[in-house]
DNA sequence: AATCATACTAGTAATGATTACTAATTTCGA
DNA sequence: TCGAAATTAGTAATCATTACTAGTATGATT
């Protein structure tokens, strides 16, 4: 792997990363470094999300929607997606880590891993449907 | 929902895509239909797929490489993605049906399903990267 | 069979996320 | 301090997908 230099850009991503549960976009992240740094530029932002994630220091989500997030903590977790707001939940959820072994029995190649994230309306969507029916 | 109007080339997509196991992409429809109707445009093929799916007659796949994949059956199955090759092959597995219910526990939104894949190298790669070795 | 509303098509332009390119700047070991 | 190599800002390019538009096909009703 190549030589890995310091970089102010790099380290205040990382550090706002650090900050946020919410899975943030790559956008989301430009736009917040701009505070600090307002000559960034999102191919920067893109770059280094696109090592730290290779270093393994954080972590990619793709949930098909078209757009990555990223996630500042590497442990395997689940993730909520609210089909409605497109926000992006962590699950706690346990038993699930023998899969890929329970799949391994009858398949020909070789399994590294999985990806898995469930899919719903999230507390806060259900609510607002809710007061939206009360008030009409 | 809106009626829906009879279509030669909605009917050749169709049909093309039941003709297959290894889940095409919008592209490789486009391809092989254009042999039938040589005028048919690509978005053409995107609105049928698109339309097909919403019906719930084909299924869409998205393994988050950044092209969709369609499968000509909506029956619930899982996938295997081949991180060297990109294919994408039919696996058969059970017991994993709870899941859901399992998280709905601890989550205050409401679950509608999930979305998993397992990845890893396919066997034909794995064959191939031993016989590259032999031979060097 | 002719009419007509409406869905559908081909062709093309637009979108949006991401990556690639390039000249100038920063980092850091020698 | 010097210099090789990584990094950056800014911009252009890419690629899958969607949107638009004028013309065509479908199918129910006469």
């Amino acid at each position: 792997m190549k030589e890995l230099k310091y970089s102010r850009q790099r380290e205040a991503i990382k550090e706002f990363l650090a900050t946020r549960t919410d899975h943030p976009t790559a956008d989301i992240v430009y736009m917040n470094v701009r505070k600090e740094y307002p000559n960034i530029s999102l191919g920067t932002v893109y770059r280094n999300l696109t090592l730290l994630a290779d270093q393994g220091e954080i972590s990619r989500i793709r949930v098909g929607d078209g757009t990555d997030r990223f996630d500042p903590t590497t442990k395997e977790h689940f993730h909520f997606v609210c089909k409605n707001c497109g926000s992006v939940i962590d699950l706690d959820v346990d038993g699930m880590d023998d899969m890929a072994q329970q799949v391994s029995r009858n398949f020909s190649g070789s399994i590294d891993g999985h990806v898995t994230y469930f899919f719903g309306s999230c507390k806060n969507c259900i609510d607002m449907e809710a007061l939206q029916k009360c008030n009409s």
